[in-house]
DNA sequence: GAAGATTGATGAATCAATCTTT
DNA sequence: AAAGATTGATTCATCAATCTTC
């Protein structure tokens, strides 16, 4: 799939849209398609370097919220809010996290409606290696540079604030 | 899902990762996880725009490299290779086109390993009615301007060259 | 009725294995 | 053997519908 490419297919892209429809959504048409393959290129990265720990990124992301939450555990529908994914991918990835005994699902004792997702000693090890292992490789994100990744954050705080209703720190 | 928060999360796991790691691949992290949800709220204003159009935003990103080909058909190979995606997936986005009357598949004359894709009328007038929308939204890019929207491209297509072997053109 | 979680559906991505043709 | 495409498997995302509990 990653053939080596003689040619950058955005830029190709941006020089039909100009042609047919002029410049002024050609931006906006260039910088959604270069984050839809950035996330493609980072997600592949990612979960490659996590299969020898047993993760993928989505479920590596649902165990370091409980690793660093304040009880080691958490209800499912608020860890949902924090990846802000639909409750069924939480019920997913939980029981994905469960088959490979790196969390554990524990009823709630006040409301039992809810469950929590707890996290194990074997889910705070892995945890703990993959992280050193993801900061060690800075997060796949070569070649880019400290200020890049920085930029990149400034900016899309107001497309996620304006999506998910927070108000950016500024 | 997209409930309103009360703070931002990344800004949140940014603060833990330099309490618990040093300030190294902080920003790395940050950079990472605003990509991915990035393009999760982009992907999902385009479809919900898309859908009435019969197509998701693979299929329209497919669709449209077929519209502004010379012959507007292609080999599946081909477009694979420009979307880059792995051959089973355009397998199954072109399934998806011809069920809905965009795309039919025609045989490769010279190669008969080869299939084409090849628009329709109903696919011409259908990728004009939805780049209109599109670009008449600025693809669902609010809140950002045209210059962050240049900076993203900009910073990304170094990732991009890296990854997929073309040259960036400076 | 609303909230929390689950099941069953579809769509898109990957990989491994297969089949035909070059 | 290599190239082009497909099928079958898994994962993650969505939505709609359901079930229990508040």
């Amino acid at each position: 799939m990653s053939k080596r490419l003689p040619f950058d297919p955005i830029a190709e892209a941006r020089r039909q849209w100009s042609t047919h429809w002029g410049r002024a959504a050609t931006p906006a048409m260039a910088a959604v398609t270069s984050i839809m393959r950035a996330q493609q290129i980072l997600m592949g990265r990612l979960n490659s370097a996590l299969k020898p720990h047993g993760l993928t990124f989505p479920r590596y992301e649902a165990l370091m919220i409980l690793y660093l939450s304040r009880h080691g555990s958490m209800p499912l529908g608020k860890i949902g809010e924090r990846l802000q994914v639909h409750p069924t991918s939480v019920t997913s990835l939980i029981d994905g996290l469960e088959r490979t005994g790196y969390i554990r699902r524990v009823p709630h004792d006040e409301d039992r409606r809810a469950t929590l997702a707890e996290i194990t000693d074997a889910g705070r090890r892995t945890a703990e290696d993959a992280t050193a292992e993801l900061n060690r490789a800075r997060f796949f994100t070569e070649p880019l540079r400290r200020a890049e990744l920085d930029s990149i954050s400034e900016i899309l705080v107001r497309l996620r604030a304006d999506e998910d209703g927070f108000k950016p720190v500024a």
